[in-house]
Order: structure tokens, then sequence, then C-alpha cells
RNA sequence: GGUCCCUUCGUCUAGCCUGGUCCAGGACGCCAGGUUUUCAUCCUGGAAACACGGGUUCAAAUCCCGUAGGGAUCACCA
């Protein structure tokens, strides 16, 4: 860090940055944090961030891409200046900004207008069909994070810039659209360090001012290799084998190829996910929101994989990043994503959220992910109640779905398992002294009204001051009641939201469940 | 394989340019103890790294050389 190589800086026009990612697949977290950082950099010098979609992949690019990146960008908060329409139903429409398209591939004329030109210069010829661009000088190009770099003649080659269809390469596109379009700093992955060589001899070709280049480094997985979609291939596949599963009730053929690694389709994927109730790796950003992450947690992570301001300041928000952002500070070496940490900066983030949010973002989720979770959403003052409990310890929102259920369930189906550990400790143990404390409380807890969490504290105070007793005494056992479990928000609160009906009904089935034991010891 | 790039605790990293203040600091995770009616939270403490080998120097994580390991790229993909 802190390159002595310091490029020199010489612009003084407005900055402007730009997104460019093409529409083949979903947006993933190393193009999120590409993203940032550009879209930082350009809020920092109040200049202009430009979504571009690099669309000339006629085979793989796809509408559906292209609107998931764009829905994805927003979910985000990441703006953008200029790009297509905001409004995803139509990015195609009424696009933003005056150098637009901003697809390339409504820009064709405009490569083919400056492919005439290299070819009319006789710096590009045509290869069968195609359009190739002489790459016969030295190149020396200047990258922030990188440095000087030097590439010899005698080891470039003369590339593509029109292919057989027409369409124009990346990296025509690329050096067209961003000198059109006024980037003056081009921020990128580093798979895109040596291509830079071409891109630097076609913009002096042309005659355009070079931008000032940022190389990222990559994100890795744990293991060290590349994070990609593919990783979601390969852990189903695993579960799969592991599970002998040998049909996913479709497409048996193309189904046993994928099991032989044959191809890597989500689909297949996704159904055996679904089928051994297995969690796939998140690797794109809707991965993150379909698992409860926040937008701001999930931005910060990514900000500190390659850079950090310099001091001990880990958690920060977006304002701190426009504020602190620069160049100098973002590593060379590749960095691994730990979704440890990942989690816990989401936990700070969720407790910190003000409880209106909250309880908005959680019951969005329920909704869209857990619909039996419908009823209670839509049930404000113990929804309410329900996010009071669950905001404190909630490392995402999805997480909740599952330490909450027991709220929703019928009361039928809380399980009480007399071979469980905590059940033996807290309800059997000592001729059964849980239960019975539990049987002793429930007539003091039917006289209860109203039936609020304050009173039901009080109640259990006192109960248990004047039998000198320890609160564990009677909270447990009515944990277990409720829940089957020994872990439950504040027992008071799951009172309150479990409302006396139920609590007591819960607390028959349970001392129902158990009047074996309590009449085998009572002898 | 050619070319280019990278290498500090398990992980993300500070420190490296401008050698001494570093027997290397922070965070996540981990371990131990404490608070709490459970879980979580919170508090305190702990283990844990300069890839290796040479050199320069009074002094090297920091400068130089080499080795090893890792990554990127070598498409009419981007």
């Amino acid at each position: 860090m802190g390159n002595p190589l310091q490029c020199a800086a010489m612009t003084t026009k407005p900055i402007v940055t730009r997104f460019a990612p093409s529409p083949t697949g979903a947006l993933h977290v190393g193009g999120a944090r590409t993203a940032l950082f550009a879209w930082a950099y350009a809020r920092q010098h109040k200049g202009r961030f430009i979504l571009r979609i690099e669309d000339t992949d006629q085979k793989r690019s796809s509408p559906e891409s292209t609107k998931g990146i764009l829905r994805d960008m927003q979910w985000l908060g990441l703006r953008w200046d200029e790009g297509p329409n905001h409004a995803a139903d139509d990015p195609y429409a009424n696009q933003l900004g005056a150098n637009g398209p901003y697809f390339q591939s409504q820009r064709l004329d405009i490569y083919t207008k400056h492919i005439n030109q290299l070819i009319e210069a006789g710096l590009a010829y045509e290869d069968d069909g195609a359009i190739r661009f002489r790459m016969d000088k030295d190149v020396t190009f200047c990258d922030e994070v990188f440095g000087e770099m030097k590439i010899a003649a005698a080891d470039l080659e003369d590339f593509v810039i029109r292919k057989a269809d027409g369409f124009p390469t990346f990296h025509m596109a690329v050096v067209i659209d961003d000198a059109l379009m006024g980037v003056t700093h081009v921020i990128r992955g580093q798979e895109h360090l040596n291509n830079t060589s071409k891109h630097v001899a076609l913009l002096d070709a042309l005659g355009f001012e070079r931008p000032t280049y940022v190389h990222l480094s990559s994100i890795l997985n744990p293991d060290g290799s590349k994070m990609s979609k593919r990783d979601k291939a390969k852990v189903a596949r695993k579960a799969a084998k592991d599970a002998k599963l040998t049909s996913v009730g479709f497409d048996d053929d193309a189904f046993a190829a994928f099991l032989d690694k044959k191809n890597d389709e989500m689909k297949f994927a996704l159904a055996i996910a679904e089928q051994l109730n297995l969690d796939l790796p998140e690797i794109n950003v809707a991965d993150f929101r379909d698992s409860g992450y926040i937008p701001a947690a999930l931005l910060n992570y990514l900000a500190l994989l390659g850079w950090n301001p310099g001091d001990d300041i880990e958690q920060f928000d977006l304002d701190f990043l426009i504020q602190q952002f620069g160049f100098d500070r973002i590593g060379k070496s590749n960095s691994k994503f730990d979704r440890a940490k990942l989690l816990s900066f989401n936990s700070d983030a969720i407790s910190k959220l003000d409880t209106g949010t909250f309880s908005m973002l959680l019951g969005q989720q329920l909704v869209a992910h857990h619909p039996e979770y419908t009823d209670l959403v839509n049930d404000p003052p113990r929804f309410a109640m329900f996010c009071l409990a669950y905001q404190p310890r909630a490392h995402t929102l999805d997480e909740v779905a599952d330490m909450g259920r027991f709220f929703i369930i019928h009361n039928s189906e809380v399980q009480y398992n007399a071979d469980d550990k905590q059940v033996k400790k807290n309800l059997l143990k000592n001729n059964c002294e849980g239960l019975r404390t539990l049987a002793d409380f429930a007539t003091e807890l039917e006289q209860l009204t109203p039936f609020s969490g304050e009173d039901a504290h009080n109640l259990i105070k006192r109960y248990c001051e004047e039998r000198e007793m320890n609160m564990g005494k009677v909270a447990q056992p009515l944990r277990i009641a409720i829940s089957g479990t020994v872990v439950t928000p504040d027992i008071a609160l799951t009172l309150d939201i479990m409302g006396k009906k139920d609590t007591l009904l819960r607390i028959m089935r349970c001392l129902d469940a158990f009047s074996a034991q309590m009449e085998v010891t009572a002898e």
C-alpha cells in the first residue's frame, strides 16, 4: 500500500467514473465492490457515476440479467447519474444522461465509425471476417494501485476489435465508450490489468486521452479459489452425491450430466438445495439480500476488502467512505471473503437500525420468504413485540424466521422430549421439581389480568422472591412449555407475544406430556 | 508453459515509500473468566503472523537479490 510509483494526476475535468457490467448473470459481490468504489469516488469529487451495460456478447447477454443488476444496484443504494432508466420494468426507455445510449448493443454505428477510421489509417485490418488491430509498439501505462506497467511489443499480439457478427469486442467498445462518455477514472477488476495495454494502444491510435486506471484485486473463497457462481453448483453437486440423489424430478439426463460436472446449471443446484434443505453459498448480491443481510453491512464489509481508512475504524457508513476513500489505500493482494465477519457486521448493523426500519425490513423479509408469518406481520401490536424481541439477537433478517417459529406454530406442534438434556435438567430433575413449579405457577398465571409483559415479569419476580428461588427456576420451565426449548427471548416478552390463552394451553400440554414421569416419581 | 501481478495472526488488515518508537497494532473468529432468568448481547483476559534463504546496515516486517507459493492473462467472453 502507498504505492511509491504515484501516477501523475493531471485532470481538472469533472470526475466521471462508471460501472460497466455485462448482463450475463447476476451482480456478484466482486462487482458490487467495484461499483461501490467507483460510485464513492464520483460522489467524493461531486462528479458523475455512469452505469453502462456491456451487452456485446449476443449469445450470453439477457434483459433479465440487466434488470437483475439494476435491481441489485438500487437495493444497495448505488444510484447512477447516467445509464439505464432506474425503473427496472423498462430500463431501455428514457435512459438517463446526455452521453447515451448506455447499452453497447445500441451503439453499433458509433463503433463502426471508429473501426473504419482505424482501417483507413492502416492500423487495423480484416482477418476472416473479423477486424484486427495492429499491436506493434511497446506499451507503458500507469495504474493507481499496481504502479507503472511496461509491456514489450513482443508480448503483444494483434487482437480482434470487431467480431464477424459485426459487433465490436469488449476492448473496442469499452475504449470508445469511456472516451465518449468522458470517463476519467476506470475502476475495474484486476482481470483487466493485462487487457489495459490493448486499451491504451487503441486510445492512443484513436487520439483519445487516457483515463486513470485503477485495478482491484480479486475476492476469493476461503479455500483460495475465485468466488464465482459455479461455487453453488459445486456445493449442490457434492451434497447430491453424499445423499446419493439420482433425480430431482426433471431432465434426468441433464441432471446426470450435472452430477458428472458436465454442466453447472443453476436450476439443478436450486432443485438439490430444495430437496435436501441445503443452504447454497451466497455469491450474488441477491443471495445476500435473500439471506437477510442489509445493504449497509454488506457494503461496509465489501469496502474493507482491499481498502481501509488507515486507522482502526472498521465500521462506517457510506458518508464516511465518500469522505475517506482514496486509491492510495487500496491493497494489491487478493482477499478472501469471510462470512463470519460479514455476519458480525450485519448483526451490528441490524441492532443499530431504528425500530421502525427494522420492523419494516423484517416484515418484508418474512412475507417474501416465509409466508407462514403473514398473520403475525399483519398484527401490528404483536409484531412490534416480536421485533423488540428479535432485533437485538438477529444476525440476519432471515434467521429470525427460524428463531421465532415457535410463536407461530400450532400449540400441538410444540415438541416435548423427555430425553432432551435441558428438559431433564429443568423439568424432570429432583423429583420433577420443574414440572411441579410449572404446574403451581400456572395457577398464578391464570389469575393474571391484564396479561402484559410487565405484569408477567412482576409476577415471576414476586413468586420467586416469596419462595426464595432463582428466577430461572420458573423461567426455564416456562420456556420449555412454550417453545420446547430453553432458547427464547426475554421470558416476559415471550409470554407477552405468546398471549395468555396459548401460554396456558401450552403449559397444560407440557404437563400432560410428562404426566407419566410425574406419576412414577410421585410414588 | 510465456507474460504480468501478489505474499504480515485462521481471515480482513495497520505498519513498508521516508530502516530504529514493532520481541508487530486493530477487527472478525477461536479459547478462558465475568454480567444476564435461557440464548444472544455486553465486559475482561488469552493464544495467534512479518513465506523461505542470502545480502546491505550499528540496526530490516520495512532496502536489494534469489527461491518457494498463490493469482491474473494468453478467445471473433467480458
